[in-house]
DNA sequence: CGCTATTTGTTCAGCGATTGAATTATTTGC
DNA sequence: GCAAATAATTCAATCGCTGAACAAATAGCG
């Protein structure tokens, strides 16, 4: 599922306006202020003619609108600014989490145009019922979103655990899934999307994978390779690579939580010994600090570790002091592989970024060679809790503007 | 430095041709058999008028030739079997390690047409002087070049350190270099190379990158997506992911020999504590196998390793079985976080692979969720010592073929 | 030996998309 | 009110792919 929008095969007559009208709609989007076609030529190489074709379909095809006159000095013929349409296709994004679900709708300019939480403890609820609840929350916002003058061209489900490439759910431990089939679940609610070619209609990913898309989409732009890390009960990581999500062979790429930080030490669930998850997952440091799991509702424990903190709790500020530690030790290794310069912290981990946020960063000058040349930042994640759910819808929305001729096609 | 290609900026007329140059000839190199321009037309999906035209410009610039007719049952005209040709630009792979000098040319093809190895102790010998070296060295291969047709359209540098996006040397600790300017340095000789645009004169690169890249293309093709480890003095990883090299924010990733595999363990020179360098870095396994380091010449450590091995020296295969652990630590993180499923032992380590292999697939097995529905598969490297001067000659050759235009436009 | 079926490769008119120059449109500044 | 400047469009020319017809070369078969 990369977004790149190399052309695999043959290069036909056609495929160069395709790409042609990705280069320019791209412009559109990652501009700061709307470009005037003129704008456009100089920055895409493209000739103004070429630009004002390209721009034409564009336009009939809904995909863009102009604007009023930018503000601009100096003489001549005032340029018309373009902007990417606030009507339109949009994105569904879907979100199976622990102790909620989340159901949002993106326009192609990455603004959430609808967003919906339905907190409960999904561990009980059988996955089909589960699917049901957040199939009728999405109708609402299909409905929403309808009135919006916005047209659902594909959805994407965030889940905690391990995605097949086909949508089999294999394994979310913390839901207690085991080889659930999404997409099968899914087909047996009547279809709340327009087909439109090159957009799947569902696509079923990691959440962890998503909340990363959504921090690489998110205003305003960041970096275009960086380390995203969710801290739930399980702990996961999305690696955005020059722009695009990393995968792996299989899509089960960004199993941080399963690094050995103490190889030796606790035995964890994975059959392995001394992983992260054993030191710096969500039960791991609650325990630490002495907080009894049992009074605890999971989606509160994050708070209340923040509070007590916050309070100067000693038994709170070491479980944080120590679980800091190890997450630097695993993200030091990673970042010497990978070379990023850039460490998100997201979900769990953002609430309580102020207190993991400095230990991440001194084992990272501690253990990194390169880091004496160029430092590295750590940040916590810049969207809410349901950052997976707006990355999820975003991703869709974002191959809209990734591949145009789809959409161009169908809604001629 | 990535050698996929696709159209970054516009797409222009002449972009099209480009592409298809690219997509053919690729076509063309990637063929088990020597493919017809209707073999070619079926694969690539271009109409056989386009494909004769595309292979017309091709022949013409003597990038392929046509090879005696394929044998092939059944009626019909006989195909005209087209093979890269074995005259025409080749890549010139350099490198500098701590005991040799190795050069190196090879062809479109990936054959190595020409190799060059000269051991010596480099470390008392000044950069300026070991480039000179290898310059000298250099002439000679492109004058051995020349006489079989061939002509050296870029160079490729690998030297084992960190290496900056123009060509400086920041570090290479096992040889003693601290912020070379190479390419300044290798100015100063007359030049060896015919410049063609689009590929640099000059890469300096990482020798654990350039190892990495030379298994990828090395025969037969293995998968498209692995780690390759090149275990010398220092421990240094080269990912290919895709079938590209991935190289980092800086171009410094892959330093996998600081990935902690006990963090309160043995100080490293890096300035943390337990890096795996530690404890499966050739110092390391030669210390614990008993040996005294001066009695050996750093070029037969491994070897007098593997000999005591074979003949059942203890403390050698426990120094191996220990090393092997470690490395087997470091490498299940890397694969439950990059989700690989090919681990390529390279360097020092390819002699000792029969000890190293099955402990770092039994530490995989232990610590990678995924591995149960999937296998790993951990080899040695089919390369020889100096892979990463064939993988160097190699990465200017696949340029060519990546994009051929560049050629074309110069040799008309 | 000659004919047909079959496959390969080339030729050529047609067409889509970009190009570059000329033209029109619209505003600022004098 | 006019010249300069910038934006956007128009249009003939050109480049490269397409599709169909055609030429080339061989095996099989009677």
């Amino acid at each position: 599922m990369s977004l790149t929008h190399a052309p695999a095969g043959a290069v036909r007559q056609g495929s160069l306006r395709e790409l042609n009208l990705a280069l320019v709609l791209g412009r559109i989007a990652a501009a700061d202020r709307p470009p005037s076609r003129a704008d456009l030529a100089t920055a895409t190489g493209l000739t103004r003619a070429t630009v004002s074709a390209v721009v034409e379909d564009l336009l009939a095809g809904r995909l863009v609108s102009e604007s009023d006159p930018a503000p601009r000095s100096g003489a001549g013929r005032p340029a018309r600014g373009l902007v990417l349409a606030d009507q339109g296709p949009a994105g569904l994004g879907l979100e199976v989490n622990v102790d909620y679900l989340a159901v949002c709708v993106v326009d192609l300019a990455g603004q959430v145009r609808h967003r919906t939480v339905h907190r409960a403890d999904l561990r009980p609820v059988a996955p089909a019922d589960a699917l049901a609840r957040l199939v009728e929350m999405a109708g609402a916002a299909r409905d929403d979103a309808a009135r919006h003058g916005l047209t659902l061209v594909g959805a994407a489900l965030a889940v905690p655990g391990l995605v097949d490439d086909v949508g089999l759910v294999r394994l979310a431990p913390n839901l207690g899934w085991r080889d659930v089939p999404v997409p099968a679940l899914l087909a047996e609610h009547p279809p709340l999307i327009e087909q439109v070619p090159g957009v799947p209609a569902l696509v079923v990913d990691n959440e962890a994978n998503l909340a990363a898309l959504g921090e690489l989409h998110s205003q305003p732009p960041g970096p275009s390779s960086f380390l995203h890390i969710s801290g739930e009960v399980g702990i996961g990581a999305g690696i955005v690579l020059d722009g695009a999500l990393f995968r792996g062979v299989r899509g089960w790429s960004g199993e941080i939580g399963h690094l050995p930080v103490h190889p030796e030490g606790r035995p964890c669930r994975c059959g392995g010994q001394g992983c992260l998850e054993q030191y710096a997952g969500q039960e791991a440091i609650v325990a630490a600090a002495g907080l009894a799991r049992a009074e605890l509702p999971a989606d509160t424990a994050t708070a209340r570790l923040a509070e007590l903190a916050e309070a100067g709790d000693a038994d709170a500020l070491r479980a944080l002091h120590d679980a800091g530690t190890a997450l630097g030790v695993a993200v030091a290794g990673v970042v010497n592989l990978l070379d990023l310069d850039t460490v998100v912290l997201g979900g769990g981990y953002a609430a309580l970024a102020p207190w993991l946020c400095p230990r991440v960063l001194a084992e990272i000058d501690a253990r990194v060679l390169t880091a004496a040349w160029s430092p590295v930042t750590v940040r916590p994640s810049t969207l809410g809790a349901e950052a997976a759910a707006v990355g999820a819808a975003g991703s869709v929305a974002r191959r809209i503007v990734a591949q145009p001729a789809g959409w161009l096609a169908r809604s001629d």
